[in-house]
Order: C-alpha cells, then sequence, then structure tokens
DNA sequence: AGCACGATGCTCT
DNA sequence: GAGCATCGTGCTT
C-alpha cells in the first residue's frame, strides 16, 4: 500500500489529472476491498473555467473544492449520479480532478453485481460499482480511516493517454469547451 | 453502432 | 423554475 500524499495534489491540476491516471482507487466497504485502475479523468480549474461548478464562487456545493488538496468532492447530478473529484492545489484555490472511469481490479464481482453485469466506464457508473456517495464528500483520501483512498499504481505512458476536450458541458462556452483537459487511457484497459 | 429522449432530484438564480 | 461534469432504453440505420 503506498497511498498517494497531500504532496502529490497540491501541485497544477492538469499535472495530477494527468497523473491519477493509473493510479488505484479503493474502497473498503462493510470489509469488502474494491480496487480500480482509474482510466479516466478531467480537470476543473478555478472560477474562471466555465465548465467548473466553481465559477458560481463558494456555495454549500462547492466549498470542499477551496479545501485542502486530497480531499474529495462528491456531487449528485441528472437526478440520480454521483460523481467523484479529488480536490488539487492550493487552499483556497478552487480545483479538482473528476474520475471519470476505473478498471476493476479487486472485488470485481461486487462491483458488476452493484452494475447489475454492466461496465464502470462513466462517472456515475464508478461511484455505484464502488458504493460511493454524498457520505464520502469531503474525506480525506490521503488516509485510509474513511474507506476510501488513492494509492500509487500502473505508470501509464503517454503513448497510451489521450488527451481531448471535456465531454457533456452542454452549454459552456468557448474557449473552455474546448480545452483538452480530459485525459483517458486508449482502449479502456491498462493491464 | 449510433442517436434521441426520459428519468429524477438537487443547486443556484 | 431552469439547468445539470449522466445513464439506460428503445428506436433507427
Amino acid at each position: 500500500m503506498n497511498i498517494l500524499p497531500h504532496s502529490f495534489y497540491n501541485r497544477p491540476t492538469l499535472t495530477v489529472a494527468r497523473e491519477l491516471i493509473g493510479a488505484r482507487l479503493v474502497r473498503m466497504d462493510r470489509g469488502k476491498k474494491l480496487v480500480g485502475l482509474i482510466t479516466e479523468t478531467e480537470a476543473y480549474i478555478s472560477e474562471n473555467d466555465l465548465a467548473c461548478h466553481c465559477k458560481a464562487g463558494r456555495t454549500p456545493r462547492t466549498f470542499p473544492m477551496y479545501g485542502e488538496a486530497g480531499h474529495a468532492y462528491v456531487y449528485f447530478t441528472y437526478g440520480n449520479h454521483w460523481m467523484l473529484n479529488v480536490v488539487t492545489e492550493e487552499v483556497d484555490f478552487p480545483a479538482a480532478v473528476l474520475i471519470r472511469a476505473i478498471q476493476p481490479i479487486e472485488g470485481v464481482e461486487l462491483m458488476s453485481e452493484r452494475r447489475n453485469g454492466r461496465d464502470t466506464f462513466g462517472p456515475g457508473k464508478l461511484t455505484q460499482a464502488m458504493g460511493i456517495t454524498k457520505s464520502q464528500n469531503t474525506v480525506d483520501l490521503t488516509e485510509s480511516t474513511h474507506g476510501l483512498w488513492i494509492e500509487a499504481g500502473v505508470q501509464v505512458p503517454n503513448s497510451r493517454v489521450t488527451k481531448g476536450p471535456r465531454v457533456g458541458l452542454n452549454k459552456t462556452p468557448e474557449p473552455w469547451l474546448s480545452k483538452p483537459w480530459r485525459f483517458l487511457v486508449k482502449g479502456w484497459k491498462i493491464v
């Protein structure tokens, strides 16, 4: 076990988003261990980024993004789905990385069961597979005491990572709509 | 294999 | 009250 420390996250968000590709997302849930390799991320950076929730400033929803790097920002959207983000950069600088997809490595059966046999490549899908909800909002992902943390994993070379525009932004204006702040593993599988 | 749409409820204006 | 960092179904090619 090699948990990524606060110093990993207190860096430029794009660096963190890129380096989280291949990291191990670990969930300890009622005695069961679930592990997935992170295969897709997106960066959301500052109040100037009109795709970022914090464009609205510090609100009851967005306050975790203003906190310490390495904590979780979990929010609910579209009436059904929980989204898992990791806070980055300095305190009071609102930014985070959205974890969009994982490749299940351990606890595959339980994750598959929770997904009714369907895949985990999607931000709402991986939280469902791992049982992540509001109760994980703001937890420190650099400790193993909250049942959710991130460990160093597989080094994925640039040749296997695609960089492109973020998805699902709908009415976000340029230039934010086209910023290549999404990272994903080619072919969706790391190992 | 790809697109359109409805579900569903919280957040901010 | 509108919009949403989505998902699954069902219909079309």
